[in-house]
DNA sequence: CCTTCAAGTTATAGCATATTACATTAGTGC
DNA sequence: GCACTAATGTAATATGCTATAACTTGAAGG
């Protein structure tokens, strides 16, 4: 069922629901080409409307970007939670982070349109698509499961969700291929893993009952 | 002086050196708006020659990108190695990761142009871009200074690379900044450096003489 | 019924990429 | 010196996208 068939009648001068159909249509195109393939005008056509329909819905492209960027991570989130949810002999981390970088290959569009694109930077702290975000980081801190004080923890948070993100981007960039080592992208990303329970084993015990300031030193 | 009036005389019909012309006043635009803020229009504006005119040197748009970011790429090596060169009471390591989260955050504009768009993943392993990001890593590499061998050295190299390019987009989307903990990017930046330090030497000690497939397990 | 308003439409302006055909200059062989 | 040729520039133009303005349609409420 094709969805601009979902209007409220077939012969309507109005859509039914427009703004919605953009948003769904666009993040069919991030999909395959990233961003930059989202074209308000080629949306209009295939949803058989004109071109200047969606101006009504979104103020400019940028709103449009930043309603889709919300749009997936709330797909995104759905798929870590997914992924942290049913139990296993695997850790919630690894989980988690293994689901974090298989999103990040197979729908590179969408992970593109959440993190390499000039949206996320624009958006405003209590925006749609900044809530939506901070969630998604919800779920890595969520995934720690580490008997850690809350600062602790969130900084070990930061560290493996900005190493998982900058596997997935480096990897996309063939950056990760091709060098001496023959390390397949999920090993380094259980790599990662460890390396953060280690850090953060490490941190409890070194900082014990202090302030916790600081690992080293 | 103009870099426009570096031409071989003043009144020529002929630019003299238009195409480096070009790559530098759109590495120059790329520095302030990004990627997409290199027009091809604007730039032959800029260095007073039609619009067609840059044809002649490039043959899209994607072609001049390329050029600019292999560009980007010589620069930021440059830093880089800068970095790394005179001697310092911090490590080596520290002092890469650092220079590496300046230039992201100050040069925001020119890191994403060669780590958040699309020519990286279009660029072919022998192209003159491929090679300067290649160049760029080994000096990571090079910063590393540990004893260790060629495979788990790579092996770390790349997770610490992976992690501050994490910070560095993840800092320039506001996805670090807003949570609970106070932590400045320097402190993480450093952070990840003191964990990669504790994770190799782990490495280092657990593996042994043996073949270093893994850390764990 | 008929007013009103949200959500469409056509028409158009403006800007960017890219191509085609033509013009000019620099360099080379004679 | 001079003609030829290739490199490098120009003008004109086609195409595609964003965005705005002015007009039209249809549904919903007094």
């Amino acid at each position: 069922m094709p969805p601009q068939l979902a209007r409220k009648s077939l012969n309507t001068y109005h859509h039914g629901d427009l703004r919605d159909a953009l948003v769904q249509a666009a993040l069919r195109e991030a999909e395959q080409g990233g961003p930059e393939a989202i074209s308000i005008k080629a949306l209009a056509k295939k949803l058989g409307v004109s071109q200047p329909a969606p101006y009504r819905h979104f103020a400019d492209r940028e709103a449009l970007l930043a309603a889709v960027t919300a749009e997936a991570f709330r797909q995104f989130s759905a798929v870590l939670r997914e992924s942290i949810r049913k139990p296993s002999r695997r850790s919630k981390l690894s989980r988690l982070a293994q689901a974090t970088l298989a999103f990040g290959l197979r729908r590179n569009g969408t992970y593109r349109l959440m993190f390499a694109s000039r949206i996320m930077a624009c958006a405003s702290k209590g925006s749609e698509l900044h809530n939506a975000a901070t969630e998604t980081f919800g779920l890595v801190l969520e995934a720690l499961e580490a008997p850690a004080v809350g600062l602790l923890r969130e900084r070990h948070a930061l560290k493996i969700w900005a190493a998982l993100h900058g596997v997935v981007m480096l990897a996309e960039q063939g950056l990760l291929t091709g060098q001496v080592a023959n390390i397949t992208r999920e090993e380094l990303v259980e790599d990662i893993v460890e390396q953060t329970k280690l850090a953060l084993s490490v941190a409890i015990k070194g900082a014990g009952g202090r302030g916790a300031r600081r690992a080293s030193t």
